[in-house]
DNA sequence: ATTCATTAAGTCATCAGATGACTTTAGGAA
DNA sequence: TTCCTAAAGTCATCTGATGACTTAATGAAT
């Protein structure tokens, strides 16, 4: 269960302040011993904190103010969230990215500028029909348009969940599956920006559905075979 | 675009490292300068270079080796998601969660199993009404159910990313917000489990959209005043 | 008593120099 | 050629010091 067996005072120490963090000795908001303290409660010198610290500062664990204090910022350890999300499922990852997607044209509905509406069928229309010989390029854009419809949402962090589930997912399509899902065709895409101008919030749920559902269906098939 | 205007050494040597490898002067695989030089490459002390790097290595884009010395092991840097979204603001991240937990509702409805079903029946009846001299164990009971009714969803990305965002906006209310959001009553919470049991998604989309609906009003109306 | 500017103490940010541990390689002996 | 040894290069760590910034205490003026 616990390897932990480093020879690097700075990974031991980053293990031992977490420790301290995740038991709760210490604190969210609290603050924690300065450095010179530290450096003697781990057994180490100051310069190997300040690498420790630096570390789980990088990482959203603590925050440092200069003058003040280092401080406990949050207990959780993004990087374990990460790796857990990374051994799920390719297919519950599209699943989970057609939600978003979904739950972001809703939004994008109901806060829809003319100037947003105008900028995504201009991308729309730069992307074109898909054509085989300017594969990458389609792809690329393509992407781009998914990526535009979710900041259409105004929502930053649903921006940035999506962001993360888009770039995992392509990279395990790329490594696993060699056949492309397949990509609606532009009416559906059109259909999408045409929900989205009517501000209706409800019809830009159901059309970006029924965009989404063809994708998850053919995964499923795909997965089966 | 780029604000990046950090008064701090060691940040911005960490983007100007990372910049020598997303631009691939610095091959994967390769050794890169020593510490000394990069020292005097970057305009910091051996001690600041030391700092960015063990961030570099922590994100696993660099390796060292004691006594061969540091390697580019790898130019993704997936994990920066993760925490952008924590930075990301409490309102979006409560947003984003409702959109979650909506999703997962649906979810829900489509692959629900009686023993499931009664699970959460199981769950909300050990909750009980709210009890404010119980207060901590009310709390945790109810985020247990939540969680609970995104398990039903059956989608393990789905799971991972809503545990990530709700031990976040947990931290985030107890360590900004003094009040506490408004809980919906326990016949709301029942409205929920009969949509899931129903198998009808339309119908557990609704209720749990509608269900989320004032925490997001009040939240608004907090962070307004 | 209250307010406000000043001062002092505490803390992080950064630097410089030095020593030890480890790896790699060159050179020499068998 | 093979094997061993020594030297050079590099990271790991420590020590000591200075500057920048924040916070709280101080004291004067109102």
């Amino acid at each position: 269960m616990q390897p932990a067996v480093r020879t690097n005072l700075a990974d031991t120490a980053i293990q031992n302040i977490r420790a301290e963090i995740t038991t709760s000795r210490w604190q969210i908001g609290e603050r924690i011993p300065n450095e010179a303290t530290l450096a003697d409660m781990l057994g180490v010198s100051r310069g190997t904190v300040r690498e420790a610290v630096r570390v789980l500062v990088s990482q959203g664990i603590l925050e440092t103010r200069q003058g003040s204090g280092t401080y406990v910022r949050s207990a959780i350890d993004a990087e374990d969230s990460l790796l857990r999300i990374r051994r799920t499922g390719l297919r519950d990852q599209v699943e989970t990215r057609c939600a978003l997607e979904v739950e972001a044209a809703r939004l994008a509905a109901t806060r829809h500028t003319p100037e947003v509406v105008a900028e995504l069928r201009q991308m729309l229309g730069d992307r074109g029909e898909y054509n085989p010989a300017d594969h990458d390029r389609y792809v690329e854009q393509d992407l781009a348009f998914h990526k535009a419809v979710v900041a259409a949402s105004g929502n930053s962090a649903l921006i940035e969940v999506y962001e993360f589930f888009s770039t995992s997912t392509q990279e395990i399509i790329k490594a696993t599956v060699t056949g492309e899902l397949p990509e609606p065709d532009m009416a559906a895409h059109s259909a999408i920006i045409d929900a989205i101008a009517s501000g209706d919030p409800e019809k830009a749920t159901l059309t970006t559905r029924a965009f989404m559902a063809p994708i998850l269906l053919e995964l499923d098939r795909l997965l089966a075979s």
